[in-house]
DNA sequence: CAACATACGGAACCGCGTTCCGTTTACGCA
DNA sequence: TGCGTAAACGGAACGCGGTTCCGTATGTTG
């Protein structure tokens, strides 16, 4: 069996990810690495002997809201009047969840290669789940779509990016356009082709 | 009458212009500003005096395809069948603008204050035309909206951002989706409320 | 051709993520 | 209980990017 992490180091973790969700709270999920170590009473080499990288620890941080999020997905469907409006309310909290976090929209679009674990986690948990709605709404005949699952997470999470203080610009007023743009042509809709 | 500028900074400025252009195709907008000198063969400190921040100089290159972008509009208006037709066209066009340039609509929702120039010319040049595309195709009765050119102009932009080399993700036709979602619902449909 | 303002080059500075290494400390064993 | 060792720690140091500063070079003007 592999041997037990030490017990100052099981108790620093915990008190990274706590020093961690508070200044990210306060200062956005930009906050430089020193801070966070500050915070938590550690040195900076601390954080990365647990963390490999600034984004790994992010991760770590929201797993939990990710998977709530991923787990909300299938309980909106049973809920739902339809599978459309199940899709919209899943996205509605997405949209949400990515709001209140200072800069994660913008953090998690940064092609940076030590953001991949981020947007990795992102994709692995939310994208089956998305998947299962879309399919449900597709079914139903509600979409007319040819969207595939990642570009729809990812195109919501685009129109999350750089919300912070601008107050002309509501993200989710142009997610609910986005979706509505989802569904099905009614009839006599002729559709502009562009160029 | 301000005295003229010495003939040597007016042939830096222009070599330093063609210079960040050449780089940034090949580099992306993200180029190191110590690329952009060596390339121009002459030193950062030169850049400065030119462009006082990173930003400016983006702009300065970038500058003319803004303006041209902005000329198109009411050209388009007038040509296309509908003022809706014309309004995606030319979001087309800003689209294309956008991702041909790599890292530019990145660059475009960064909210470091340096950046604001690069935000400020693309708003001041751009959103009278498209408050124009707007205001048409909601005259013509083709358009249901609520929304503002800002916040259409700031959600395209977004949509583009970091397309790079990610061919599952195709901006083009999400933003096309969004300005379907714009176009007015026909009768009978039955737009599912969100919570 | 001198004298001066203008422009230049690039070293230096700051903030950030990350790495490295000498020091400290928890834990198992005598 | 004391000791040896591996695990964990702190924080100085590094690389990189934008920006600033200042001593040097050069176009311009009389």
């Amino acid at each position: 069996m592999p041997p037990q992490k030490r017990a100052d180091a099981r108790r620093n973790e915990q008190t990274l990810l706590d020093a961690a969700a508070s200044v990210f709270v306060t200062s956005g999920v930009d906050a430089p690495v020193r801070d966070i170590a500050a915070q938590a009473g550690v040195g900076v080499g601390t954080i990365y002997r647990h963390f490999p990288t600034r984004a790994d620890l992010i991760v770590a941080v929201y797993r939990h809201q990710v998977d709530a999020c991923a787990e909300a997905g299938p309980a909106l469907l049973k809920e739902g009047p339809t599978a459309h409006a199940a899709l919209s309310r899943w996205i509605d909290l997405f949209v949400g969840f990515l709001v209140t976090k200072h800069g994660l929209a913008a953090v998690l679009q940064s092609d940076n290669a030590s953001f991949r674990n981020l947007h990795g986690l992102f994709l692995e948990r939310l994208l089956p789940v998305c998947a299962q709605l879309l399919d449900a709404a597709v079914a139903t005949g509600e979409i007319r779509t040819e969207i595939s699952p990642y570009e729809l997470l990812r195109g919501v999470g685009n129109l999350c990016a750089g919300v912070e203080g601008d107050e002309r610009y509501d993200a989710r007023r142009l997610v609910k356009l986005l979706v509505t743009g989802l569904r099905v042509a009614q009839p006599g809709d002729d559709v502009t082709p562009v160029a």
